[in-house]
DNA sequence: AACATTACCAAGCAAGTGCTTGGTTTGTAA
DNA sequence: TTACAAACCAAGCACTTGCTTGGTAATGTT
């Protein structure tokens, strides 16, 4: 079930092939199949084929390979979410591309890396936790600005902070039970997402 | 903002008034707070008021605590749902009921101790998570039985599972952003989620 | 070829962890 | 009052943790 080390897994895209890359990406799978505090460096280190001290040369601490992992999540989601509001004018369309990239992110190849930061965040130190909620919240904008698109239109008639945690609760919550290799696909649920939401 | 002692917390209604009871409490809210991993037993002793040690003569290991504290939240919720389930014939009155009850445990005076139940899953061991999952299907099943109701008379169209997932999703993730003080009340998001989910 | 930088190893320290042990106090009921 | 179990204390053991240190190999640049 669990790999024992890192050519046995599933390539994440958020990260690059460097040492340090390679670094990030063991750590974001072990964090996800374990937890973070379960993990040990000397885990780590035997993953990803170094010593669990040479850990220190990339990073200086355990907590910041957590909150790098977390950062270059966000940064490579939030432009793929920016990169979807942008690829159509009418706010339907909009929609259901935002779904599905957000769908993407957690449920798809990004999915052990969000996972992380959805479970993990507490994890992190309070000042990590501020800086990282900044990208958030511009993550949060793109969402926002087409809602208020909708809601001009009629098509949504609620608050809209509330409407969209509600939405993003569901698409956030596949972290806990959608399995890639399932019956049913990430455009099927989709639909369901945008249907529910537009009512 | 994070309490010293026990006495300063709000009960949480799963647990009662013994020493053991006041332990679950404890740990409970310190799980909430600070997560699992990093509640340590000496903290939990100081919290309650006796010696870490003696935590021991209660559960035979802090593993034990945890999967205590999941497993009476549980059975209080199971009931809950269940007697919500119980209080109309309507299939669209029950469903009311239930994302009421849900909403509560989640949101409200079981808050805390179903925020451990979600973010310490993996802090379990195996077996008591097979326990728990049974004990979880019972209460799944509450809500299966109601959607079926619902997917006869027209009223949800889609697979019966993933729509409980998705609505799960909306309610469950509330975990994250609700905060009785704030300006949303219950009802009110009881009432948006209902139309969301129904249609 | 010479140098500089990056990547790593081997060993171990200081602090903190869950838990045990042997014994004392407190509550309860006959 | 006595008997007994439940509740707790004080001390510490065995182990694991993140991280440091002083040095060596690999890599790239001029």
């Amino acid at each position: 079930m669990i790999a024992t080390s890192i050519e046995q897994i599933p390539k994440i895209v958020c990260f690059d092939d460097t040492p340090r890359g390679r670094l990030l990406q063991g750590a974001a799978y072990l964090f996800y199949k374990q937890g973070y505090d379960k993990t040990t460096v000397r885990q780590l280190g035997e993953f990803i084929g170094i010593q669990s001290g040479s850990l220190f040369h990339h990073f200086k601490s355990k907590d910041e390979i957590l909150a790098t992992v977390m950062e270059q999540t966000i940064i490579y989601n939030f432009a793929r979410l920016k990169e979807a509001s942008e690829r159509s004018n009418d706010p339907e369309q909009q929609l259901r591309h935002l779904i599905k990239a957000e769908l993407l992110s957690i449920a798809g190849d990004t999915g052990a890396a969000m996972a992380v930061l959805v479970h993990e965040w507490f994890a992190l130190s309070k000042e990590k936790q501020d800086y990282l909620l900044k990208m958030r919240n511009e993550y949060e904008q793109v969402w926002l600005d087409v809602i208020e698109k909708l809601r001009v239109l009629g098509k949504v008639k609620h608050d809209a902070f509330i409407w969209r945690r509600l939405v993003g609760g569901s698409i956030s919550w596949t972290v806990t039970w959608y399995r890639p290799e399932g019956k049913v696909k990430i455009d099927e649920l989709t639909e369901m997402v945008w249907e529910m939401a537009i009512k």
